[in-house]
RNA sequence: GUCCCGGUAGCUCAGCUGGAUAGAGCGUUCGCCUCCUAAGCGGAAGGUCGGCGGUUCGAAUCCGCCCCGGGACGCCA
């Protein structure tokens, strides 16, 4: 609809200042119903151009307007509005539109749009997902889905980080606590990973390895804790002890024993918070490939690397960046920079029109780097789009409800799903801007009232469920079914009725905005204002048993196309549309 | 110090590719169930949109400077 009234101000544009390049003129919804329900700002915007007042330009472009049965009023209004009011046959239209798509109510055509990665969570599994990780999830999930509906074709990726050093301390802390349940009391580092996680894995470890790997720890291993400053240095050496001592081979089930287990909670917690991926890529399967190797050599023979100090340097100043970094350590290890590069490298190689990143906010520093990685490779580094995902802090009671990770006693997303559930923790996530920080109110998310945004919108739906159920009671037998005239609906003429069918009429709108801004919240914000749209319709008039005999049709026709929409937004976000509460 | 993100009602936040009287929820307060789910609805009070300049017919929105808060600045990931 608005295109449609877009076409008909810019025809009148033209007429009216013929010779003039015309500047974008827009047509939004009005905030106040009794403006109408499209306003254009064309007037304002053409006065100066033309040299003549607003409100001339605007009954000079009225004059010329195009009829459209589609359009019942035009007025000119304020300092030189042009406000548009649909006819009953477009707002009536709407109802059975809705109807007629179903579930694609609200897409635009599938492939449409551009191919798009998403790419997602990609924690370091190395423990279980926590909250920060949650939100990230909700996000990156929401956001595929909400750029699928907008015609996009969208693959969703996990990046395994399953190589580098943090592995690797992961695979020393599984072995150190199996030497423990061995009998023997090696020193445990303070900087491996303390959780209880670790020692569960070593205990499966143990269980089916039985002795095979309790190698006796040499002095060292025993030793107090070293100073501080050398803590990083301690842990790789007690790495390469462990290596040396369990023969690569053995080193290799150590590690797989972390990795396999984690990996597996991880998949699961996802699936199970509704979230799926079409792709789980293994960094390690970058290294193994040479793909690393090449991405570096590529940088090499175009000059983009130095040595110092004993370290292979990319020079990524030239590209933006504030300093150079390091691709390779003295120590001969790539940094994860290194797997990185690569890593984006493969994914526009993969021919994606577009590679969207969802990070931590933490990372924000991190994009210059990569960008300008992607530029010295010969990518358009436009091509790469970084969204940036702020942490989430919990409040129970009114209060902070402290995550400590330097203890391993941090909160996991499986535990804040537990408490609120799966429907509330998804929307609660989305419900704010992913780019700032997010108080994430336990109480208010489990408390099954209308404070609760999330029971909110799905109390509406629900209520419509409700009604049906006693439509069918009343009416053994029978299928209800919509009616397939518009005449049908006329009897629709309540402020809350149009109101409603307005909400339902902007909802495509909604989400195509929500996909062009990366932001799911938007989604979020419709569905609370068009559960308050149905629950005063429903808290004012009756449905059922209502007469003349066409109203009750007419009602339960909106009535079905709203639990549509309702129904259709929900699915956006991964939350559940319950028929009973 | 450099860079990023914020500052809108008592609280949590929308609104930000400029548009009409700045919105929502909570909280405060006054009402509404013999009626399809009160897990709901309606009304009231509550604002210098951090400050000062600028651009514009028009600025919460764009630009500049300043104040305040948070974060990032490793041969970690």
């Amino acid at each position: 609809m608005k295109t449609i009234l877009a076409d008909l101000i810019l025809s009148a544009a033209r007429a009216v200042a013929p010779d003039v390049l015309l500047p974008p003129l827009s047509i939004d919804r009005c905030r106040d119903p009794r403006h109408g329900d499209f306003a254009s700002n064309a007037a304002l915007v053409l006065a100066k151009l033309v040299g003549r007042s607003p409100r001339g330009v605007a009954e000079a472009l009225v004059a010329l307007l195009p009829a459209d049965d589609r359009v019942a009023r035009v007025e000119i209004a304020g300092p030189g509005f042009i406000n548009f009011t649909l006819s009953a046959g477009a707002t009536l239209g709407t109802v059975l539109a809705v109807l007629q798509s179903g579930h694609g109510y609200g897409r635009s055509p599938a492939g449409s749009g551009a191919r798009l990665q998403v790419e997602f969570v990609s924690a370091n599994p190395t423990g279980p997902l926590h909250i920060g990780h949650g939100r990230g999830a909700a996000y990156g999930a929401a956001l595929a889905d909400v750029l699928e509906a907008a015609g996009h074709q969208v693959d969703r990726e996990y990046y395994v980080n399953d190589a580098g050093r943090q592995m690797d301390i992961l695979a020393l802390s599984v072995w150190l606590r199996y030497l423990a349940l061995g009998g023997q009391n090696p020193t445990f580092p303070p900087n491996a990973y303390q959780g209880s996680y670790v020692s569960d894995i070593a205990r499966s470890l143990r269980e089916r390895e039985r002795e095979r790997f309790d190698v006796p720890v040499c002095g060292t291993l025993l030793e107090a804790p070293v100073p501080d400053d050398e803590r990083e240095e301690y842990l790789d050496a007690l790495i390469e002890h462990a290596r040396m001592s369990l023969g690569s081979a053995g080193w290799r089930i150590v590690h797989a024993a972390g990795l396999d287990t984690i990996l597996d909670d991880i998949r699961a917690d996802l699936h199970e918070f509704g979230v799926e991926f079409q792709s789980w890529f293994s960094e390690r399967s970058l290294t193994d490939s040479g793909a690393v190797d090449r991405a570096i050599e590529r940088l090499e023979a175009s000059g983009h690397l130095y040595r110092k100090e004993g370290a292979l340097w990319f020079r990524s100043s030239i590209f933006g960046d504030e300093k150079d970094r390091v691709v390779e350590r003295e120590n001969g290890q790539r940094t994860y920079f290194a797997s990185d590069i690569a890593y984006h490298a493969q994914k526009l190689e993969r021919g994606y029109d577009r590679v969207i990143d969802v990070w931590g906010a933490d990372h924000h520093g991190y994009i210059p780097r990569v960008k300008a990685a992607l530029t010295a490779l010969g990518f358009d580094a436009e091509r790469l789009e970084i969204q940036l995902v702020q942490f989430a802090t919990l409040y129970r009671g009114g209060q902070r409800a402290q995550m400590s990770t330097r203890s391993g006693e941090f909160v996991t997303l499986r535990e804040l799903r537990e408490e609120v559930g799966n429907d509330a923790a998804r929307y609660f996530y989305v419900m704010r801007r992913s780019d700032q920080h997010l108080d994430f109110d336990l109480d208010l998310a489990t408390s099954q009232s209308s404070d609760n945004p999330v029971y909110y919108a799905q109390y509406a739906y629900a209520r419509i469920c409700s009604v049906f159920r006693q439509w069918q009671e009343a009416n053994p037998g029978l299928a209800w079914s919509p009616p397939a005239q518009l005449e049908a609906l006329s009897p629709l003429v309540e402020p809350e009725e149009l109101a409603l069918i307005t909400e339902l009429a902007r909802y495509p709108e909604v989400v195509a905005s929500a996909a062009r801004a990366r932001e799911p919240h938007q989604i979020a914000n419709f569905l609370r204002e068009a559960s308050a749209a149905l629950h005063a319709w429903y808290n004012n008039h009756k449905f059922l048993g209502v007469s003349p005999d066409g109203l009750e049709v007419a009602r339960l026709t909106l009535a079905a196309a709203t639990r549509q929409v309702l129904a259709n937004a929900l699915h956006l976000l991964g939350v559940g549309t319950p028929e009973r509460m």
